[in-house]
DNA sequence: TTGTACGCGTTATCAA
DNA sequence: TTGATAACGCGTACAA
């Protein structure tokens, strides 16, 4: 009999059946070389004994192993979302997910010490803090293939998955364009990872069309805050665009809150878009008009480029980049005569 | 030489320095019995040649681990919160932290499954979709120390810690009342894991007040569709109540948009209030006065609730009651005479 | 179809 | 202060 307080393990199986533990092994990993019988009371003995094997014994003995390491920071509803969708394309292709999160205390570099304390295959980083190039001496150290979702671009070190933030913002001008729109502002928030891929984006756009641009910059954390910044002075001109183009949905909200506060209505004088196809955004009474970055398929890329790198490692690391679609909702109209 | 593949072990590091491999076990550990020299030397060698401890092999020969496993839904926007605390309080405490999400894939009782895998030494689920019985049941095959964080009531199996809602909706009743308020309506949303104590509260401060109850059962997930549906309820009225509780914030902010649609202006018309004061309440725009339930707060008690087990097994489980806030922002006033 | 033997990287107990 | 030695739970050759 067992002390009580220790988990079963093989042994105790086997010892409760009379059989070897090996023959337990090879029932438990699907392998050829048990009885149809003897396969049935060991999958009985482990559901009444309530065994689990010991993740941690498995990855030391075994030579390959399929945990899959998620950087993310829990406070990022996007990346939540990115996070719920690796879970389920890792476990399609057999692998298991071990989290690291990071938070105000803990930095993305710590994160990843973790998996690798874990011996994780490979570690995926969503929107990371980390630039590229603290990436590429991170992935050299790693020793493990490392892929980062959202942010950065093509480099030799790891793969990138990030969504053509370009061609979304690209779209939300078309739209706009279409509905009749001429005079759109666009604003910038450089200290978010992607900003310079979509502000070329709107200057891209804009100059297809022969229209003026109008980049307004704002310092700070790309959230709320910037858009009510924003707005603040879109409503100090003498008159305002027609529509305003935001980097995020974050941003778009605090514009259109401005907004409303300041007696502007969305979309009746001004239409505005946002960019991620957020909770935020799907709000009734924001409804907001935005690129949809698609999180499953943000997901699972990045599982696949994990995998590609870890079945060839001599693989080159490659840039991933993932179509977002047009979400058209109700905060985007055509411009009043 | 190492092949260059394998991540280094301490084998690596003693023969790189000459020494003992459980000299340098000695030193990682922090136990008497290393010269400060050969200290510093072993710290040298671990950074130079980026080794990490195997975890698994930790947890498989250490006699007593420092691991808590935590369950939590990354799309709930609450638990990512406390799921943050939890990492400070527990680092705090010198014990890490393994994540297991529950997904529209992954139940509660999966994401325990794996935790119980890596040998946790014990297992904190935040906000769980299981009742009480099943939690029981769970509780007695996991053989660890269970915490339940956000719902359930006082048992003999597991821990359970949540914020006493029936005080967090009372004191938007008092606050309400001494703003001027008498007629005062409760949306109730029982789907909802802790709906039945906040709805407790509403009841109960009502009746100290001598005022008469309104409460509005709503079906379905306690989201922002609940609140908008009460709005459609209330609007059906021949007179509206000066002030309407909502029994979480995704409701309230859905409840204050469909009434803006429809003309009644908060609080000027009607005041409204929440509970979590979540990120949404602190949208400008919303403002919403709320019950603060405190994620820090939550994340250190259930991970004392889990180290007191842990340091007496013994222990009989408890109920941890944490108290809310009071949250007083612009989406209350008084009622207009 | 089953058992024997070894090792993964670490902790831990000795005695030197 | 250091060096043997055993063990944790499991995977995997290989022999029976």
């Amino acid at each position: 009999m067992t002390t009580g307080s220790r988990p079963p393990t093989m042994a105790d199986i086997a010892a409760d059946l009379g059989i070897s533990r090996q023959l337990v092994s090879l029932v438990l990993r699907e392998q050829p070389g048990a009885s149809a019988q003897t396969r049935e009371r060991v999958l009985e003995a482990v559901a009444r004994l309530d065994y689990s094997p010991h993740v941690g014994a498995q990855v030391l003995r075994r030579s390959e192993n399929r945990h899959l390491g998620v950087v993310f920071a829990p406070a990022h509803a996007t990346e939540t979302d990115i996070v719920e969708s690796i879970y389920r394309a890792a476990a399609d292709r057999g692998h298991s997910v071990v989290l690291s999160a990071t938070t105000s205390t803990r930095t993305s570099a710590t994160a990843v010490q973790e998996l690798l304390g874990y011996r994780c295959a490979a570690v995926i980083l969503i929107g990371s803090d980390l630039g590229t190039r603290a990436l590429t001496s991170l992935a050299k150290r790693a020793n493990v293939p490392l892929v980062a979702v959202g942010a950065g671009r093509r480099n030799t070190s790891h793969d990138v998955v990030r969504s053509a933030g370009d061609d979304g913002i690209a779209w939300c001008v078309e739209h706009l364009a279409e509905l009749g729109h001429r005079r759109m502002a666009y604003v910038n928030g450089p200290a978010m990872p992607p900003a310079a891929v979509r502000l070329a984006g709107y200057l891209g756009a804009m100059d297809r069309l022969g229209l003026p641009a109008d980049v307004l910059e704002l310092p700070g954390d790309y959230t709320e805050e910037c858009g009510t910044s924003a707005a603040r002075l879109l409503l100090a001109r003498a008159d305002l665009p027609t529509a305003v183009l935001a980097g995020n949905d974050q941003a778009a909200l605090g514009l259109i809150l401005a907004l409303a506060r300041a007696g502007v209505a969305v979309p009746r004088k001004v239409s505005v878009t946002g960019y991620d196809d957020s909770r935020f955004a799907r709000l009734s009474g924001v409804d907001l008009t935005t690129a949809r970055q698609d999180p499953q398929q943000m997901g699972r890329v990045a599982v696949d480029a994990a995998l590609r790198r870890l079945a060839d490692p001599g693989a080159r690391p490659r840039e991933h980049i993932v179509a977002p679609t047009l979400q058209v909702r109700s905060s985007t109209a055509a411009p009043r005569r």
